[in-house]
RNA sequence: GGAGAGAUGGCUGAGCGGUUGAAAGCACCGGUCUUGAAAACCGGCAAAGGGGCAACUCUUUCCUGGGUUCGAAUCCCAGUCUCUCCGCCA
């Protein structure tokens, strides 16, 4: 969310600078209601303070005034918070501003490559698809799930569900023990407040699993993403700045209706209503966002490399970037059945935007009060990560030679084969 | 599900109708002392919003929302959350 206070000192360059999400805004009834709101506390306010000093007087012939007085704050109370909610409104659905590093573009065909490393593997066969291996190892069944669920779930067997597993402690180990992150178990439902905090509410509740709890209490959404319950760690806090930089990092499955997605990647398990993912989140002093976000990406990077699978780097473009994001990179994993690049994590800086929604505050050394900046990136997508082994070490007879480093989390399993 | 207790500043915790934005302690910052540190002592230290170029100033805020009152952190009502005990389940 955006601070008017500083929106309104430049409107023309906060116009300017969200011209390159797209999105067509109503910025003159945000300017106009934002200067109706402030005429309406003002008058409250002289109001009060003149109630103020007719009670401090104790002065009795004034008490009949002084109800007259609160009559009219009550009326002028009330006109000015339906102003307030319209503004709170549409400055709740205003995204982020892009950062100046983040080129213009439309859509994930103007987003730039950075860099890539890892060889592509090269097969004497036609590689198979992750689903066709793991179907034909009996150990994706996909069948299955819509017999007891319905459709984008699946069931992992056997040594595939053992392999996921071992991403999950691996990638754990390595970003609590090398990369300095605390690892956290936590909720998977979020309340309405804290989902507004990341930014999920209001604008993305469709895309959102709303679960029912007892009747009048606070709404509860199972979390699309850990980012959104360790980001929130922090809501409504002033953090001591020796707090900062805190990371966070958690192994949790994630849940989402992929509303909007119909017939696309209806195949396989590359967009499913569940998944495994490994999250960190970083809770920084503002200036430093973007070398935490360099951070964090190398940290994502670096588990691929581990793994030795084929990657790119990617930098959204405007029209790409979520809503909560100044700024994110992609990391996308060499896929050989699709003979392209797919998302397999995706880091983003996002700025003190979250911060404001969350009330997330610290001291610097002037003792000033400051938003924190907050980012999040996966590191990784547990699925997507199974696939993309699966299909890169995959062998002529369908079995699926293990990393070197998942090997000691899998009782020193070298292949995943039928038998 | 039954019976109680509570929600106050970064934290702990007083206050229970009238300069109370709120005692005290801790934490934090500055200073004195010290070779340095610790201790001790002195001083400072809430947030949000409005107005002002600024110094500054005004308003709001003691869980939330209503009510009583000239006046509420303090009284009344409703709600949310937390804790304790009993029952039930993991």
């Amino acid at each position: 969310m955006h601070n008017l206070k500083i929106i309104r000192k430049d409107f023309e360059s906060f116009k300017k600078s969200l011209k390159k999400r797209l999105l067509d805004i109503d910025f003159n009834e945000l300017l106009d209601l934002d200067e109706k709101n402030r005429n309406f506390i003002q008058k409250k306010e002289t109001l009060e303070k003149e109630k103020k000093d007719i009670s401090k007087s104790k002065d009795k012939a004034l008490f009949a005034k002084s109800k007259e007085i609160s009559s009219a704050i009550e009326k002028i109370s009330k006109e000015q918070k339906i102003i307030k909610t319209n503004l709170d409104n549409i400055l709740s659905n205003i995204p982020n501003i892009p950062h100046s590093d983040v080129p213009d573009g439309k859509n994930e065909n103007d987003n730039i490559e950075i860099n890539k490393s890892g060889q592509i593997p090269k097969f004497d066969f036609t590689p198979k698809s992750h689903y066709e291996l793991g179907e034909n190892l009996g150990m994706l069944d996909f069948d299955l799930a819509t017999k007891t669920t319905g459709s984008r779930f699946v069931f992992v067997k056997n040594k595939l569900a053992l392999l996921e597993r071992a991403l999950s402690n691996f990638m754990l180990d390595i970003h609590v023990l090398k990369n300095g992150y605390e690892e956290i178990s936590p909720p998977l439902l979020a309340s309405a407040n804290t989902m507004f905090g990341t930014g999920q509410l209001p604008k993305f509740e469709n895309d959102q699993f709303e679960v029912k709890l007892e009747d009048g209490t606070d709404r509860k959404f199972l979390i699309p993403t850990a980012e959104v319950i360790l980001t929130n760690i922090v809501k409504d806090k002033i953090l001591d700045i020796k707090f900062l930089p805190a990371r966070f990092v958690a192994s949790t499955p994630c849940f989402r209706k992929e509303a909007g997605s119909y017939g696309k990647d209806t195949k396989g398990m590359i967009r499913q209503h569940q998944f495994y993912k490994v999250e960190m989140v970083s809770i920084v002093e503002q200036e430093k966002c973007m070398d935490e976000l360099e951070r964090m990406t190398n940290c994502a990077t670096g588990i691929l490399e581990l793994l030795e699978l084929p990657y790119r780097k990617m930098i959204l473009c405007s029209g790409d970037m979520g809503f909560s994001s100044e700024k994110t990179y992609d990391i996308e994993v060499w896929l050989p059945s699709e003979n392209k690049y797919r998302e397999i994590s995706s880091c983003s800086s996002c700025s003190t935007f979250q911060a404001v929604r969350m009330k997330t505050r610290y001291k610097n050394q002037k003792k000033e009060t400051l938003f924190a900046g907050t980012l999040n990136g996966s590191g990784l997508a547990i699925g997507r990560t199974l696939i993309a082994i699966m299909e890169n070490y995959q062998q002529k007879d369908g079995s699926i030679t293990v990393p070197k480093v998942l090997r000691p989390y899998m009782n020193n399993l070298e292949k995943i084969s039928v038998n």
